[in-house]
DNA sequence: ACTATCTTTCAGAAACTTCTGAAAGAACGC
DNA sequence: GCGTTCTTTCAGAAGTTTCTGAAAGATAGT
Protein backbone atom coordinates (compact mmCIF):
# COMPACT_ATOMS: atom_id res chain seq x y z
CA UNK A 1 0.00 0.00 0.00
CA UNK A 2 1.49 3.13 -0.83
CA UNK A 3 1.58 5.93 2.00
CA UNK A 4 -1.26 7.98 2.28
CA UNK A 5 0.25 11.17 3.57
CA UNK A 6 2.90 12.81 0.87
CA UNK A 7 5.86 12.54 2.57
CA UNK A 8 9.01 13.92 0.27
CA UNK A 9 12.27 12.79 -0.38
CA UNK A 10 15.05 15.13 -0.23
CA UNK A 11 15.58 16.12 -3.82
CA UNK A 12 11.88 16.80 -3.98
CA UNK A 13 11.62 19.03 -0.81
CA UNK A 14 14.78 21.43 -1.66
CA UNK A 15 13.02 21.40 -5.41
CA UNK A 16 10.00 23.01 -3.74
CA UNK A 17 11.58 25.00 -1.21
CA UNK A 18 13.98 26.21 -4.72
CA UNK A 19 10.66 26.91 -6.82
CA UNK A 20 9.15 28.86 -3.34
CA UNK A 21 12.13 31.16 -3.22
CA UNK A 22 12.38 31.39 -6.93
CA UNK A 23 8.38 32.67 -6.96
CA UNK A 24 9.35 35.25 -4.13
CA UNK A 25 11.86 36.96 -6.72
CA UNK A 26 9.77 39.81 -7.82
CA UNK A 27 9.43 41.22 -4.10
CA UNK A 28 13.65 41.29 -3.90
CA UNK A 29 13.89 42.91 -6.65
CA UNK A 30 15.91 40.23 -8.53
CA UNK A 31 15.30 37.82 -11.44
CA UNK A 32 13.44 34.15 -10.82
CA UNK A 33 16.80 32.40 -11.32
CA UNK A 34 19.23 34.14 -9.13
CA UNK A 35 16.97 33.43 -6.50
CA UNK A 36 16.63 30.15 -7.70
CA UNK A 37 20.14 29.78 -7.67
CA UNK A 38 20.37 30.90 -4.22
CA UNK A 39 17.87 28.89 -2.49
CA UNK A 40 20.05 25.92 -3.89
CA UNK A 41 23.20 27.43 -2.31
CA UNK A 42 21.11 28.55 0.68
CA UNK A 43 20.07 25.17 1.76
CA UNK A 44 23.29 23.30 0.14
CA UNK A 45 25.54 24.14 3.53
CA UNK A 46 28.83 24.05 1.64
CA UNK A 47 29.64 25.21 -1.53
CA UNK A 48 28.85 24.00 -5.04
CA UNK A 49 30.31 25.61 -8.11
CA UNK A 50 28.91 26.43 -11.73
CA UNK A 51 28.85 23.20 -12.99
CA UNK A 52 26.97 21.81 -10.16
CA UNK A 53 24.71 25.11 -9.88
CA UNK A 54 23.70 24.26 -13.78
CA UNK A 55 23.11 20.64 -13.54
CA UNK A 56 20.75 21.17 -10.75
CA UNK A 57 18.81 23.86 -11.87
CA UNK A 58 19.13 22.95 -15.46
CA UNK A 59 20.16 26.25 -16.71
CA UNK A 60 22.58 26.96 -18.99
CA UNK A 61 26.54 28.24 -18.37
CA UNK A 62 26.05 31.70 -19.42
CA UNK A 63 22.97 32.26 -17.17
CA UNK A 64 24.56 30.36 -14.06
CA UNK A 65 27.76 32.59 -14.44
CA UNK A 66 25.90 35.70 -14.70
CA UNK A 67 23.30 35.10 -11.90
CA UNK A 68 26.11 34.08 -9.53
CA UNK A 69 28.36 37.19 -9.88
CA UNK A 70 25.09 39.53 -9.36
CA UNK A 71 24.49 37.60 -6.25
CA UNK A 72 28.13 38.26 -5.67
CA UNK A 73 27.37 42.01 -6.62
CA UNK A 74 24.12 42.08 -3.78
CA UNK A 75 26.68 40.49 -0.96
CA UNK A 76 24.58 37.71 -0.09
CA UNK A 77 26.75 34.55 -1.87
CA UNK A 78 30.35 34.81 -1.28
CA UNK A 79 33.20 32.83 -3.04
CA UNK A 80 35.00 29.78 -1.78
CA UNK A 81 37.76 27.86 -3.01
CA UNK A 82 38.65 24.33 -2.54
CA UNK A 83 42.37 23.13 -2.10
CA UNK A 84 43.37 20.94 -5.65
CA UNK A 85 40.65 22.64 -7.25
CA UNK A 86 40.96 24.90 -9.68
CA UNK A 87 36.78 25.57 -9.76
CA UNK A 88 35.17 28.31 -7.98
CA UNK A 89 32.52 27.49 -5.67
CA UNK A 90 29.34 29.62 -3.94
CA UNK A 91 28.05 29.90 -0.46
CA UNK A 92 25.38 31.42 0.61
CA UNK A 93 25.12 33.73 3.91
CA UNK A 94 23.52 31.37 6.57
CA UNK A 95 22.19 33.85 8.45
CA UNK A 96 19.02 35.36 7.37
CA UNK A 97 19.32 38.27 9.27
CA UNK A 98 21.91 38.93 7.81
CA UNK A 99 20.75 38.12 4.31
CA UNK A 100 18.30 40.89 4.80
CA UNK A 101 20.39 42.74 6.37
CA UNK A 102 22.28 42.87 2.88
CA UNK A 103 19.29 42.77 0.65
CA UNK A 104 18.10 46.21 2.74
CA UNK A 105 21.34 47.77 2.24
CA UNK A 106 21.55 47.03 -1.30
CA UNK A 107 17.89 48.19 -2.57
CA UNK A 108 18.68 51.68 -0.06
CA UNK A 109 21.39 52.60 -2.65
CA UNK A 110 19.54 51.08 -5.63
CA UNK A 111 16.48 52.90 -4.88
CA UNK A 112 15.89 54.77 -1.96
CA UNK A 113 18.75 56.82 -2.76
CA UNK A 114 18.42 57.96 -6.63
CA UNK A 115 15.07 59.05 -5.83
CA UNK A 116 15.55 61.43 -2.63
CA UNK A 117 18.65 63.05 -5.03
CA UNK A 118 16.05 63.19 -7.87
CA UNK A 119 13.21 64.85 -5.82
CA UNK A 120 15.77 66.81 -4.19
CA UNK A 121 16.35 68.26 -8.04
CA UNK A 122 12.76 68.69 -9.29
CA UNK A 123 12.54 70.75 -5.85
CA UNK A 124 15.43 72.94 -6.63
CA UNK A 125 14.01 74.05 -9.89
CA UNK A 126 10.41 74.35 -8.49
CA UNK A 127 10.63 76.16 -5.04
CA UNK A 128 11.95 79.76 -6.58
CA UNK A 129 9.57 80.19 -8.70
CA UNK A 130 6.22 79.08 -6.04
CA UNK A 131 7.55 81.85 -3.85
CA UNK A 132 4.76 84.52 -3.46
CA UNK A 133 5.12 87.52 -6.29
CA UNK A 134 7.82 85.22 -8.43
CA UNK A 135 7.48 87.30 -11.51
CA UNK A 136 6.72 85.76 -15.24
CA UNK A 137 4.03 83.59 -13.16
CA UNK A 138 0.83 83.64 -12.84
CA UNK A 139 -1.81 82.90 -9.90
CA UNK A 140 -2.88 79.95 -10.89
CA UNK A 141 -0.03 77.96 -12.03
CA UNK A 142 2.11 79.71 -9.07
CA UNK A 143 -0.41 77.91 -6.82
CA UNK A 144 -0.10 74.88 -8.34
CA UNK A 145 3.67 74.70 -8.16
CA UNK A 146 3.33 75.19 -4.26
CA UNK A 147 1.12 72.27 -4.11
CA UNK A 148 3.59 70.38 -5.71
CA UNK A 149 6.81 71.64 -3.76
CA UNK A 150 4.37 70.46 -0.35
CA UNK A 151 4.25 67.08 -1.79
CA UNK A 152 7.48 66.82 -2.81
CA UNK A 153 8.54 67.98 0.89
CA UNK A 154 6.46 65.06 2.10
CA UNK A 155 7.71 62.66 0.25
CA UNK A 156 11.48 63.72 1.00
CA UNK A 157 10.75 63.77 4.98
CA UNK A 158 9.11 60.47 4.05
CA UNK A 159 11.97 58.65 2.48
CA UNK A 160 14.75 59.85 4.52
CA UNK A 161 13.09 58.50 7.48
CA UNK A 162 13.03 55.53 5.28
CA UNK A 163 16.49 55.66 4.73
CA UNK A 164 17.15 56.57 8.34
CA UNK A 165 15.53 53.72 9.70
CA UNK A 166 16.95 51.08 6.88
CA UNK A 167 20.66 52.53 7.37
CA UNK A 168 20.27 51.66 11.16
CA UNK A 169 18.78 48.10 10.11
CA UNK A 170 21.72 47.14 8.24
CA UNK A 171 24.15 48.91 10.67
CA UNK A 172 27.10 46.46 11.48
CA UNK A 173 26.24 47.06 15.20
CA UNK A 174 23.99 43.70 14.75
CA UNK A 175 20.82 42.66 15.03
CA UNK A 176 19.50 45.64 14.58
CA UNK A 177 16.46 44.27 12.95
CA UNK A 178 15.25 41.66 15.39
CA UNK A 179 15.69 44.23 18.19
CA UNK A 180 13.60 46.57 16.54
CA UNK A 181 11.48 44.07 16.11
CA UNK A 182 10.79 43.13 19.81
CA UNK A 183 11.04 46.71 21.02
CA UNK A 184 7.75 48.04 18.50
CA UNK A 185 5.72 45.19 19.60
CA UNK A 186 6.04 46.75 23.15
CA UNK A 187 5.31 50.23 21.87
CA UNK A 188 2.25 49.51 19.57
CA UNK A 189 0.31 46.84 20.57
CA UNK A 190 -2.73 47.34 22.10
CA UNK A 191 -5.92 46.74 20.63
CA UNK A 192 -5.77 46.23 16.58
CA UNK A 193 -4.59 44.09 14.51
CA UNK A 194 -5.53 40.91 12.66
CA UNK A 195 -9.19 41.21 12.76
CA UNK A 196 -8.58 45.14 11.36
CA UNK A 197 -6.60 43.85 8.37
CA UNK A 198 -8.93 42.06 7.56
CA UNK A 199 -11.53 44.54 7.85
CA UNK A 200 -9.93 47.55 6.41
CA UNK A 201 -9.05 44.99 3.03
CA UNK A 202 -13.13 44.73 2.77
CA UNK A 203 -14.04 48.12 2.81
CA UNK A 204 -12.83 49.13 -0.91
CA UNK A 205 -13.61 47.25 -3.72
CA UNK A 206 -16.65 49.17 -5.43
CA UNK B 1 19.24 86.43 -22.59
CA UNK B 2 18.29 82.73 -21.93
CA UNK B 3 17.69 82.11 -18.09
CA UNK B 4 21.09 80.51 -16.90
CA UNK B 5 19.30 78.49 -13.43
CA UNK B 6 16.99 75.99 -16.04
CA UNK B 7 13.85 77.07 -13.99
CA UNK B 8 10.83 74.86 -14.57
CA UNK B 9 6.98 75.44 -15.13
CA UNK B 10 4.63 73.45 -13.14
CA UNK B 11 4.13 71.09 -16.26
CA UNK B 12 7.52 70.02 -16.89
CA UNK B 13 7.93 69.54 -12.79
CA UNK B 14 5.13 67.33 -12.77
CA UNK B 15 6.72 65.86 -15.53
CA UNK B 16 9.77 64.94 -13.93
CA UNK B 17 8.09 63.87 -10.75
CA UNK B 18 5.85 61.49 -12.87
CA UNK B 19 8.88 60.27 -14.23
CA UNK B 20 10.79 59.45 -11.34
CA UNK B 21 7.64 57.75 -9.57
CA UNK B 22 7.66 55.52 -13.10
CA UNK B 23 11.16 54.37 -12.34
CA UNK B 24 10.16 53.26 -8.60
CA UNK B 25 7.43 51.19 -10.01
CA UNK B 26 9.28 47.97 -9.81
CA UNK B 27 10.28 49.13 -6.31
CA UNK B 28 6.84 48.81 -5.81
CA UNK B 29 5.78 45.82 -7.50
CA UNK B 30 4.13 47.68 -9.35
CA UNK B 31 3.61 48.31 -13.58
CA UNK B 32 5.53 51.54 -14.92
CA UNK B 33 2.17 52.93 -15.95
CA UNK B 34 0.27 52.27 -12.96
CA UNK B 35 3.17 54.05 -11.11
CA UNK B 36 3.05 57.15 -13.43
CA UNK B 37 -0.81 57.57 -12.79
CA UNK B 38 -0.93 57.12 -8.88
CA UNK B 39 2.10 60.01 -9.54
CA UNK B 40 -0.49 61.84 -11.72
CA UNK B 41 -3.22 61.40 -9.13
CA UNK B 42 -1.19 62.21 -6.11
CA UNK B 43 0.36 65.75 -7.42
CA UNK B 44 -3.21 66.90 -9.31
CA UNK B 45 -4.67 67.34 -5.89
CA UNK B 46 -8.74 66.51 -6.42
CA UNK B 47 -9.86 63.78 -8.59
CA UNK B 48 -8.94 63.41 -12.46
CA UNK B 49 -11.39 61.10 -14.73
CA UNK B 50 -10.46 58.25 -17.62
CA UNK B 51 -9.76 60.86 -20.42
CA UNK B 52 -7.83 63.23 -18.43
CA UNK B 53 -5.76 60.88 -17.23
CA UNK B 54 -5.26 59.37 -20.85
CA UNK B 55 -4.64 62.36 -22.06
CA UNK B 56 -1.58 63.70 -19.70
CA UNK B 57 -0.05 60.86 -20.18
CA UNK B 58 -0.49 59.40 -23.40
CA UNK B 59 -1.90 56.00 -23.05
CA UNK B 60 -4.78 54.43 -24.53
CA UNK B 61 -8.01 54.16 -22.51
CA UNK B 62 -7.43 50.33 -22.29
CA UNK B 63 -4.48 50.94 -20.04
CA UNK B 64 -5.56 53.70 -18.33
CA UNK B 65 -8.82 51.53 -16.99
CA UNK B 66 -6.52 48.54 -16.00
CA UNK B 67 -4.55 50.64 -14.33
CA UNK B 68 -6.86 52.84 -12.48
CA UNK B 69 -8.74 49.51 -11.23
CA UNK B 70 -5.37 48.01 -9.75
CA UNK B 71 -4.52 51.21 -8.12
CA UNK B 72 -8.19 50.84 -6.97
CA UNK B 73 -7.68 47.43 -5.85
CA UNK B 74 -3.78 48.07 -4.03
CA UNK B 75 -6.32 51.09 -2.11
CA UNK B 76 -4.15 53.84 -2.92
CA UNK B 77 -6.49 55.24 -4.77
CA UNK B 78 -10.25 55.97 -4.45
CA UNK B 79 -13.20 56.46 -6.50
CA UNK B 80 -14.96 60.28 -6.54
CA UNK B 81 -17.96 61.74 -8.33
CA UNK B 82 -18.81 65.02 -9.00
CA UNK B 83 -22.06 66.68 -9.10
CA UNK B 84 -23.64 66.92 -12.13
CA UNK B 85 -21.44 64.46 -14.63
CA UNK B 86 -21.39 60.69 -15.12
CA UNK B 87 -17.51 60.31 -15.63
CA UNK B 88 -16.03 58.12 -12.78
CA UNK B 89 -13.10 60.58 -10.90
CA UNK B 90 -10.08 59.05 -8.69
CA UNK B 91 -8.61 60.38 -6.30
CA UNK B 92 -4.98 59.38 -4.40
CA UNK B 93 -4.49 58.83 -0.85
CA UNK B 94 -2.55 62.29 -0.20
CA UNK B 95 -0.94 61.08 3.10
CA UNK B 96 2.43 59.71 2.06
CA UNK B 97 2.48 58.08 5.52
CA UNK B 98 -1.37 56.41 4.64
CA UNK B 99 -0.40 55.34 1.22
CA UNK B 100 3.00 53.36 2.49
CA UNK B 101 0.77 51.55 4.86
CA UNK B 102 -1.76 50.66 2.26
CA UNK B 103 1.11 49.22 0.17
CA UNK B 104 3.00 47.33 2.86
CA UNK B 105 -0.27 45.67 4.30
CA UNK B 106 -1.34 44.64 0.27
CA UNK B 107 2.54 43.06 0.01
CA UNK B 108 2.14 41.59 3.29
CA UNK B 109 -1.48 39.66 1.86
CA UNK B 110 0.06 39.27 -1.46
CA UNK B 111 3.84 37.84 -0.80
CA UNK B 112 4.59 37.16 2.52
CA UNK B 113 1.28 35.53 3.77
CA UNK B 114 1.57 32.67 0.64
CA UNK B 115 5.16 31.86 1.38
CA UNK B 116 4.85 31.32 5.45
CA UNK B 117 2.21 29.24 4.29
CA UNK B 118 4.27 27.17 1.96
CA UNK B 119 7.42 27.12 3.73
CA UNK B 120 5.15 25.54 6.22
CA UNK B 121 3.71 23.03 3.79
CA UNK B 122 6.77 21.59 2.72
CA UNK B 123 8.21 21.79 6.63
CA UNK B 124 4.79 19.38 7.24
CA UNK B 125 6.09 16.94 4.47
CA UNK B 126 9.70 16.75 5.82
CA UNK B 127 10.00 17.02 9.43
CA UNK B 128 8.52 13.62 10.11
CA UNK B 129 11.09 11.80 7.83
CA UNK B 130 14.28 13.84 9.53
CA UNK B 131 13.40 12.72 13.26
CA UNK B 132 16.48 10.35 14.33
CA UNK B 133 15.90 6.33 12.88
CA UNK B 134 13.10 7.11 10.40
CA UNK B 135 12.46 3.97 8.81
CA UNK B 136 13.28 3.88 5.01
CA UNK B 137 15.93 6.54 4.99
CA UNK B 138 19.50 6.09 4.88
CA UNK B 139 21.54 8.19 7.22
CA UNK B 140 22.94 10.85 4.53
CA UNK B 141 19.82 11.55 3.13
CA UNK B 142 18.37 12.36 6.84
CA UNK B 143 21.29 14.59 7.56
CA UNK B 144 20.24 16.35 4.87
CA UNK B 145 16.76 16.58 5.25
CA UNK B 146 17.70 17.57 9.30
CA UNK B 147 19.72 20.63 7.84
CA UNK B 148 16.72 21.88 5.33
CA UNK B 149 14.61 21.71 8.69
CA UNK B 150 16.47 23.66 10.51
CA UNK B 151 16.68 26.52 7.48
CA UNK B 152 12.99 26.32 6.79
CA UNK B 153 12.56 26.74 10.60
CA UNK B 154 14.97 29.85 11.06
CA UNK B 155 13.20 31.18 7.68
CA UNK B 156 9.81 30.73 9.19
CA UNK B 157 10.87 32.85 12.28
CA UNK B 158 12.06 35.22 9.89
CA UNK B 159 9.12 35.95 8.04
CA UNK B 160 6.99 35.77 11.02
CA UNK B 161 8.52 38.78 12.46
CA UNK B 162 8.85 40.32 9.52
CA UNK B 163 4.91 39.68 9.31
CA UNK B 164 4.42 40.89 12.92
CA UNK B 165 6.23 43.77 12.33
CA UNK B 166 4.26 44.80 9.36
CA UNK B 167 1.03 44.17 10.33
CA UNK B 168 1.77 46.47 13.64
CA UNK B 169 3.05 49.58 11.06
CA UNK B 170 -0.48 49.16 9.18
CA UNK B 171 -2.08 49.27 12.11
CA UNK B 172 -5.28 51.31 12.50
CA UNK B 173 -3.75 52.96 15.58
CA UNK B 174 -1.92 55.30 13.35
CA UNK B 175 1.13 56.87 12.48
CA UNK B 176 3.22 53.09 13.69
CA UNK B 177 5.89 53.29 10.97
CA UNK B 178 6.60 56.96 11.97
CA UNK B 179 7.10 56.35 15.85
CA UNK B 180 8.73 53.42 15.29
CA UNK B 181 11.31 55.21 13.25
CA UNK B 182 11.91 57.82 16.08
CA UNK B 183 12.21 55.22 18.53
CA UNK B 184 14.54 53.19 16.48
CA UNK B 185 16.81 55.99 16.37
CA UNK B 186 17.30 56.17 20.12
CA UNK B 187 17.85 53.22 20.73
CA UNK B 188 20.47 51.53 18.15
CA UNK B 189 22.33 54.93 17.27
CA UNK B 190 25.55 55.01 18.81
CA UNK B 191 28.94 54.93 16.59
CA UNK B 192 27.89 53.56 13.64
CA UNK B 193 26.23 54.45 9.93
CA UNK B 194 27.24 56.52 6.78
CA UNK B 195 30.69 55.20 7.24
CA UNK B 196 30.48 51.81 7.78
CA UNK B 197 27.56 51.52 4.83
CA UNK B 198 30.57 52.99 2.45
CA UNK B 199 32.94 50.33 3.42
CA UNK B 200 31.17 47.10 3.83
CA UNK B 201 30.00 47.74 0.43
CA UNK B 202 33.78 48.16 -0.69
CA UNK B 203 34.63 44.60 0.55
CA UNK B 204 33.76 42.34 -2.02
CA UNK B 205 33.87 42.69 -5.98
CA UNK B 206 36.89 40.82 -6.29
C1' DA C 1 54.84 29.46 -24.97
C1' DC C 2 51.58 25.87 -25.14
C1' DT C 3 47.73 23.31 -23.45
C1' DA C 4 44.12 22.28 -20.38
C1' DT C 5 40.68 23.91 -17.44
C1' DC C 6 37.63 27.08 -15.94
C1' DT C 7 35.01 31.80 -16.35
C1' DT C 8 32.90 35.63 -18.65
C1' DT C 9 30.68 37.90 -22.40
C1' DC C 10 27.28 38.84 -25.75
C1' DA C 11 24.25 38.47 -30.03
C1' DG C 12 20.31 36.49 -31.05
C1' DA C 13 16.22 33.40 -29.46
C1' DA C 14 12.69 32.52 -26.30
C1' DA C 15 9.68 33.82 -22.76
C1' DC C 16 7.17 37.06 -20.46
C1' DT C 17 4.91 41.62 -19.55
C1' DT C 18 2.53 45.52 -20.85
C1' DC C 19 -0.19 48.20 -24.09
C1' DT C 20 -3.58 49.19 -27.69
C1' DG C 21 -7.99 49.77 -29.81
C1' DA C 22 -12.07 47.95 -31.12
C1' DA C 23 -15.98 45.60 -29.42
C1' DA C 24 -18.97 44.24 -25.72
C1' DG C 25 -21.05 45.55 -21.42
C1' DA C 26 -23.28 48.76 -17.85
C1' DA C 27 -25.70 52.58 -16.24
C1' DC C 28 -28.54 56.37 -16.93
C1' DG C 29 -32.14 59.57 -18.66
C1' DC C 30 -35.96 60.14 -21.35
C1' DG D 1 -37.13 50.16 -24.47
C1' DC D 2 -33.84 53.01 -26.91
C1' DG D 3 -30.08 56.02 -27.56
C1' DT D 4 -26.26 58.09 -25.21
C1' DT D 5 -22.36 58.12 -22.40
C1' DC D 6 -19.05 56.01 -19.95
C1' DT D 7 -16.37 51.63 -18.44
C1' DT D 8 -14.38 47.12 -18.94
C1' DT D 9 -12.48 43.35 -21.46
C1' DC D 10 -9.43 40.91 -24.36
C1' DA D 11 -6.85 39.21 -28.60
C1' DG D 12 -3.09 40.38 -30.77
C1' DA D 13 0.99 43.92 -31.25
C1' DA D 14 4.78 46.05 -29.18
C1' DG D 15 8.18 46.20 -25.86
C1' DT D 16 11.13 44.28 -22.23
C1' DT D 17 13.58 40.86 -19.72
C1' DT D 18 15.86 36.69 -19.34
C1' DC D 19 18.27 32.77 -21.27
C1' DT D 20 21.27 30.12 -24.35
C1' DG D 21 25.45 28.53 -26.39
C1' DA D 22 29.36 29.37 -28.74
C1' DA D 23 33.38 32.20 -28.79
C1' DA D 24 36.71 34.97 -26.40
C1' DG D 25 39.22 35.70 -22.14
C1' DA D 26 41.74 34.22 -17.87
C1' DT D 27 44.71 31.48 -15.14
C1' DA D 28 47.76 27.92 -14.00
C1' DG D 29 50.72 23.93 -14.71
C1' DT D 30 54.42 22.09 -17.38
Amino acid sequence: MAPTTPQLGLREAQDRFIAIWGQMAGAWGISRTMAEVHALLFISGDGLNTDEVMERLQISRGNASMSLRALLDWGIIERAHKRGDRKEYFRAEQDVWAMFRAIVRERLKREVDPLVASLYEIKDQTSARSGVGARGTDETERLALEQLDNRLDEMLSFFKTVEGMGTRFVSPTGRGLLAAASLLAKFTDSTDNARDRAAAAEERRR
